[in-house]
DNA sequence: ACAAAAGTGTTTCGACTACACCCATGG
DNA sequence: CCATGGGTGTAGTCGAAACACTTTTGT
């Protein structure tokens, strides 16, 4: 049995979330656990991320552990065991354009188009919805669609990623599956999809009581460039005057004192404030999306 | 290197959470992964239970993974890894009531004394408090534990469990860490006790978005009892009209049309009501707190 | 001037809290 | 009839959503 580890390294740019992949069949960076060098799984994480990308690590964390046969279909019977740790890592702007050769950046909504409910029509995400409604499918299977796919009068939840993800394999609506019957988004190497799928619900829900949008942006920046870093990853849009007040009133932040031109009226640029840890218990940004 | 799993038995009898612990020196019931013998880690888990407990699994799912070097302090400088997975095991009050010798029912309160915030005044919380809050401590450490005891104007997080241990534990707090300074709540074998608050923390958290105290409960129950099950799990008091008020809104329970005599005015008896898992997405017991 | 983006003020709304009180039973 | 727990009604509170509006720049 192996135990390896994969991790799923996430930047934005261009208010699109990005992951790293190695190139060829997209699948991620990962790296066989060997106890005898690495004292924690942490460290031995953040080596193979050092030793495979070079990147400098903003913020990392672990997801889940995968352990099921044949998740690499290659796998033969009998053949060695997988068992692989995911991590989620964030990586800064700045640093994140150090990327070396032989990886790539890919957007993660190419991954998931139908979790990008920014701009409205969003063609990709009605084009799964109209799968994953059909009147063929099973029935008790679709019901369970229409609620995590938001189209009861329950709202769409942006953090049930790998729930959808996970419907989609069983309605055969992605290449991986055993059966299938279309193929949305990006296919990975092996389970890859589904550890991405893990980590982009966590990072949504995260974002929401941890400051951890903070490890992507650059150390100044706009509430502008904070709320569509926000909105990128949540994927969802924000009322731009409240969210601008939510933020102010937590204390997450404070004015540089610098003013930054736009193509209207300069903008005032932040810092994160590091001592809010020291004074609430959850500090991150509330998002709840608009219809 | 091996990879186990250490299982977190849970169930509720008399309005006291507890985990199944076998004899000796409290730990945890595990076993190793055998990748030949198991499809999955879960099904590994499910045999696990099934095999050294027989009781019969209500609930389960996947906490985290630890896979520090010396987590066994009998561990060798050289000597074979442990690596460990995580579970939460829910098991019914019924089927709790077989359980086979060799093993023990615990009250989880005994590992965490300071937990228990129902009966007011809660001397096991205060001790604590006077001990990570005394003015010898390291300000930064301080700080940080004022923070998550709730000893701010910030309010106790039921949810913080892992947090609050792990500050005792760096403030040897505990008989387990390296250097001790007192030691509150019992023991446990190796980091058993670091995997139980983990559960703690995971299962007061859950309780809120998903309906899994039924799994800990009878099929037919009153709201008092279901009530006195959540209070007793997430360690804090509420408050009886609005409690039962917000459960019967959700349409989480549905009436049996039976009455239970009591010491006073009987009982309404309630059953729970599947059909929410196909209204809502996220129906749980709502608790004052975060989402 | 006017387009474009930043930023402010005010009202509305709804979820939860708190408090006061009534109900049904056993001793 | 009164103690005990079950159960209901209703006003208050607070945070966030919605909407209307002002400010500051570039062209």
């Amino acid at each position: 049995m192996r135990l390896v580890i994969d991790a799923v390294i996430v930047s934005v740019a261009d208010e699109t979330p990005r992951v790293l992949t190695v190139a060829g069949a997209p699948r991620l960076p990962s790296g066989t656990f060997v106890p005898e060098r690495d004292r924690t799984l942490e460290l031995a994480a953040r080596r193979l991320i050092t030793e495979q990308t070079g990147l400098r690590v903003g913020y990392l964390e672990q997801l889940y552990t995968f352990g099921d046969r044949f998740r690499d279909p290659r796998e033969v019977e009998g053949g060695p065991r997988l068992v692989s740790v995911g991590y989620l890592v964030l990586v800064g702007v700045d640093a994140a354009a150090a990327a070396p050769a032989g990886v790539a950046w890919r957007d993660w909504y190419g991954f998931f188009p139908w979790e990008d409910l920014r701009d409205q029509p969003a063609p990709a995400h009605d084009a799964v919805l109209a799968f994953v409604d059909a009147p063929a499918v099973d029935p008790t299977l679709r019901r369970r669609a229409r609620l995590v796919f938001g189209l009861t009068d329950a709202d769409w939840n942006n953090e049930a990623v790998l729930e959808r993800y996970e419907l989609l394999y069983e309605l055969g609506g992605v290449a991986e599956a055993p059966h299938t019957a279309a193929s949305f988004g990006d296919s990975m190497e092996r389970d890859h999809r589904r550890i991405v799928a893990t980590a982009i619900g966590r990072l949504r829900g995260k974002i929401k009581y941890r400051p951890i949008v903070f490890e992507l942006l650059p150390p100044a920046f706009t509430l502008s460039d904070l709320q569509g870093t926000v909105e990128s990853l949540a994927g969802v849009r924000l009322h731009g005057p409240n969210f601008r007040r939510l933020v102010e009133e937590t204390g997450i932040v404070e004015e540089t004192g610098e003013r930054r031109p736009t193509s209207g009226r300069p903008a005032k640029v932040y810092r994160f404030r590091p001592e809010v840890l020291a004074e609430r218990p959850d500090p991150g940004i509330g998002i709840r999306g608009r219809p």
